[in-house]
DNA sequence: GCAAGGCATGAATCTACAT
DNA sequence: GATGTAGATTCATGCCTTG
């Protein structure tokens, strides 16, 4: 185990948790594949002409919701078996995908302890206006089985966090990641079509762990997680399928280390 | 069909449904049994020794997952058969239930328009500090295919009502039903442990319904559906499995257009 | 240097119509 | 029916240019 930590592991997820011992890590957040069932190649516009780049990676390809959750269940079984009793299994989603998820996770036997709405503060308009405005993005919180109380939980923290108030399964309000802190590649085009914002992953990790737990990430993606869990003083340990993104997060952990030091 | 319309049937809503032709009704409404799961005649209580009524009816007991899924199954099904191919289908339910719903709702073929999140305003706080406050619930907005693209919605109008700005799935923040709205029985307790507020449906019925519509509720409860139907000029059925909520309801729409006229 | 305004862009299950 | 093209539609944010 410990060779492992504060790397990210290119391959296949469920083939790199097989290597995993039961019961060994202590918090899991996964940001796996929405499904999203985008018309290939259609490319909605703007009225100033330009265009919307979707989410039509291969990644997110599946043929069927059956294949879909094939794919689930193997990944969030072998999650579920890593996972301590006192360790908590984070999964984000939306309306695509999320129920899909939630429901295997039930079916394998995790308890839910929330599911905690993530509100953006700027999202993408409605564009036909025959919807309403997708605003926001569900993370189930989840113990290993029903009989699992002694779960990692830092009620004050959020608590204080929260301006005194108990926090709220609604009170995640977060912009997009944008700006600076999304990353690019040489033409100026983002390098992730899905990079998560620092301080969402930052509220879980506060909320579900201590300094010196075992964070783990099935979908690293461009290093969200681990970047957080390493300011945070978290051991992390990360997988990824595409080459391309193992080394996008492995450079910006790298940097962010730099900086710091 | 129109011998039905503004009546309560009292009966068991699949059985009922099965008497309602194909592709006709416009909207329905359904706030089926949540299955919470909670342990029978346990009671939390406040810290001032006052207890909380928990949701421990008959009518939300299952033996398993498995049975509520055929439940929910069934009465689904039988949802999507009536709806008009311009009409819409909305659900409401909790992180217990509503992951179950969402996925066969999908494996029926109902295409998901939202996941719209009714933000509480006065939710009860969590009280012994081990979750985050439970303060949504999930309405999942669905056609009966995904091939159904001239539904029902009215959009300037949730645009005007949101102060001129493209309603969210978010912006849907409404206080609990309580005070003179919640039906009380004779001793003073509430009449009904899960009465929805009037706002809410209110503003489901206006987002995707209009004057002389057929609005369907397969578990009509407290009567909450039917009034504000009443009060909007829909035409509207229902179902009551429970023969005191139906005599409940039936004397709340009489109260009601007594008063109006 | 600072304020104002231009402009790009975000996990998107688009719609209507012609061929 | 399936497929392809044109059309109408939107809000918050942050960076950058301009004055």
């Amino acid at each position: 185990m410990e060779k492992y930590f504060s790397t990210i592991i290119h391959g296949d997820c469920i083939e790199e948790m097989k290597k995993i011992p039961d019961n060994s890590v202590d918090l899991i957040f996964a940001d796996p594949p929405y499904y999203l069932q985008l018309p290939k190649g259609k490319r909605l516009k703007r009225s100033n002409g330009t265009e919307i780049i979707p989410v039509d990676n291969d990644w997110d390809s599946f043929e069927s919701y059956e294949h879909y959750d094939t794919f689930t269940h193997a990944w969030i079984s072998e999650c579920q078996r890593i996972l301590k009793p006192t360790g908590t299994f984070w999964v984000i989603g939306m309306y695509h995908n999320i129920f899909r998820v939630g429901t295997i996770m039930q079916n394998l036997g995790l308890w839910f302890l929330n599911d905690v709405i993530w509100v953006k503060t700027d999202a993408l308009p409605n564009l036909n206006g025959r919807r309403f405005t997708n605003n926001h993005e569900t993370l189930i919180w989840s113990v290993k089985s029903k009989d699992c109380k002694k779960y990692t939980f830092n009620y004050e923290l959020m608590k204080k966090m929260n301006g005194g108030k108990q926090m709220k399964d609604t009170d995640w309000i977060f912009g997009l990641c944008r700006g600076n802190e999304r990353l690019k590649d040489e033409n100026g085009i983002k390098a992730h079509p899905t990079q998560k914002p620092l301080k969402l992953i930052q509220q879980v990790i506060l909320a579900a762990s201590n300094k010196g737990d075992v964070v783990f990430d099935p979908f690293m993606g461009s290093g969200t997680t681990a970047v957080v869990a390493e300011a945070l003083g978290r051991k992390w340990l990360g997988v990824e399928r595409d080459e391309k993104y193992v080394h996008l997060a492995i450079n910006r952990v790298k940097d962010f280390i730099a900086k710091k030091v």
